[in-house]
DNA sequence: ATGGTAGAACATCTA
């Protein structure tokens, strides 16, 4: 048996929904993640994704940011704030599901070095810092997955040299993105692969795509002895060729059960 | 060369 979890910046469900909807009847994933759904919790469609078997837990937002968990078994014990920060902005939900804690997060951009949303995105890390410390110190199985909006290391850039210090590659950033897999994490895709880019997000602008001018910012995170049971973290980067895509594509990860 | 595209409140903001 295993467990497959998956994670996906939609930007905007509306759009994306039949896209969704497709990917789950053909990938069965028991879990997905999704981020910038950038609808409010009236309009969420959780009729439809019930039709297709999935239960639909999620914090919408108008316009803007929104996470939702997706699972085929019923998810328990959710939180949709991230305790200690007063954020009106929906970036975060958790959720125990099959007895994983599941994390799924929507990282703040943070726009460019140094500006207003850069200290924000910093301090909401830190937030997400202190809470995941509480979470490993649970001791239970724990992913933490979603757009970390941070590119690990440089061999997770198309152009490192064009994106040094910029934002979503610069050293603030990636020590934060440090500090939260030392609370006790692995990044499921680089324990796997340690040669490829796994590039997950393309910029719609200048044929970001079709040039491969990449970065990989969306992770799936476990904690260490899940992360011993993960056999597989692939990119499917066949949405992003569809017409209408998402500047992002899926990752999913499977994770071998004990029974 | 600081551009380009996409999605949302459809005028600017965010990414």
């Amino acid at each position: 048996m295993a467990l497959r979890i998956a994670t996906w910046n939609v930007n905007s469900l509306r759009v994306r929904l039949d896209q969704v909807l497709a990917w789950l009847d053909a990938q069965r994933p028991d879990v997905l993640a999704l981020q910038e759904i950038k609808l409010s919790d009236e309009q969420f469609p959780v009729a439809e994704i019930e039709e297709h078997g999935y239960h639909s837990v999620y914090a919408g937002q108008k316009t803007y940011n929104g996470v939702a968990l997706l699972a085929r078994r019923r998810p328990e014990a959710v939180r949709r704030e991230v305790p200690g920060l007063d954020d009106p902005q929906k970036r975060f939900i958790a959720a125990t599901i099959e007895g994983v804690r599941i994390v799924n997060l929507y990282v703040v951009n943070g726009q460019a070095v140094g500006s207003e949303k850069y200290a924000y995105k910093l301090r909401w890390l830190d937030a997400v810092h202190a809470y995941l410390v509480k979470e490993v110190e649970a001791g239970r199985p724990l992913v933490v997955l979603g757009d970390f909006n941070i590119a690990p290391e440089d061999r997770d850039v198309y152009d490192p040299q064009a994106w040094r210090e910029r934002i979503l590659c610069s050293t603030p950033e990636r020590e934060a993105l440090a500090r939260l897999l030392a609370t006790g994490l692995e990044d499921t895709y680089r324990r796997l692969d340690t040669e490829s880019g796994g590039y997950t997000w393309w910029d719609y602008r200048a044929a970001g795509f079709r040039r491969d001018h990449g970065m990989r910012i969306d992770l799936i995170l476990a904690s260490r002895a899940l992360a011993d049971r993960c056999t597989r973290c692939t990119v499917d980067r066949e949405p992003r060729r569809a017409e209408r895509p998402s500047d992002h594509a899926p990752l999913i990860a499977e994770f071998s059960t004990a029974d």
